[in-house]
DNA sequence: GCGTTAGTGATAATCGTTTTCATGTTACTC
DNA sequence: GAGTAACATGAAAACGATTATCACTAACGC
């Protein structure tokens, strides 16, 4: 799906918001952080760029517990997994080899095939507590 | 939250209608076969009895794709994982202690108290493929 | 049976997200 | 630099799952 999308203001914005967060974030966050730094886009827009960017590759999506869906730049563009604190929302990313290879063997074993999976860790980080 | 709730006509309805379902399936759906099956019963009664289920541990609980909270009863009572067949919805229980220990693990390693974590396999089964 | 109180259900409200559609911009050609 | 077709934007309306309301019903303990 590389895609050739047009740059515009909105877009650029949107952009470096995301890249300046270290927090996963829910689109009306977002939207709420560019209209407060002034740069004003629309509620649409930013769903649907966030949506472009999560399908391009460019954020990881993941949804909270309340069933909203959350964004962030992810510094990896490859497959990797996130333990997250719930009180302030710090994030790191994890890589789980094992993981993978656990999934994949009990898919097979099973015989499922185009095995997929999510696996997120919660806590409280040493700060929060 | 051992609670002690009233039994009522809808309430055994939806027990029973769990119980023979193997799927995950959303309030809507189980309300939807309830009424098909002759148990009147409200739709807001359905969600307020499976979020009782659910917190009294008598079903499980996803999120799907989409966002819809799906709900089964497991054969289980403890904590476990689930392989789902993304075409026809057949469901195997997994559990996953090494996953347990890692992400143990690698919460206290960054300082984290309090770990938790959701982990869903997805795949097309044999008979789906 | 009676009274207390949890449970029910039709309906309205909530809220994140998606769609609509008229208008604004971008990328490209000449 | 126009001209232009396709894409992007955004205010507003629509959507859809879930939750809240509230008058009514039925369990339970006595
Ligand atoms: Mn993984
Ligand atoms: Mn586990
Ligand atoms: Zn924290
Ligand atoms: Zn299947």
């Amino acid at each position: 799906m590389s895609t050739e999308r047009r740059s515009t203001r909105q877009r650029a914005a949107l952009i470096e918001a995301l890249g300046t967060s270290l927090r996963f974030r829910s689109a009306q966050e977002i939207h709420a952080d560019l209209r407060d730094a002034g740069s004003p886009i629309g509620l649409a827009t930013v769903y649907r760029n966030l949506q472009n960017l999560a399908a391009d590759g460019e954020v990881d999506q993941v949804r909270a517990e309340d069933g909203e869906v959350r964004y962030r730049a992810c510094g990896s563009g490859h497959h990797h997994h996130h333990l997250v604190c719930r009180g302030c929302g710090r994030t790191i990313e994890l890589t789980a080899p094992d993981v993978e290879r656990w999934s994949e063997a009990l898919g097979a074993e099973h015989g499922f095939t185009n095995v997929q999976h999510t696996l997120e860790v919660t806590g409280t980080c040493a700060r929060c507590s």
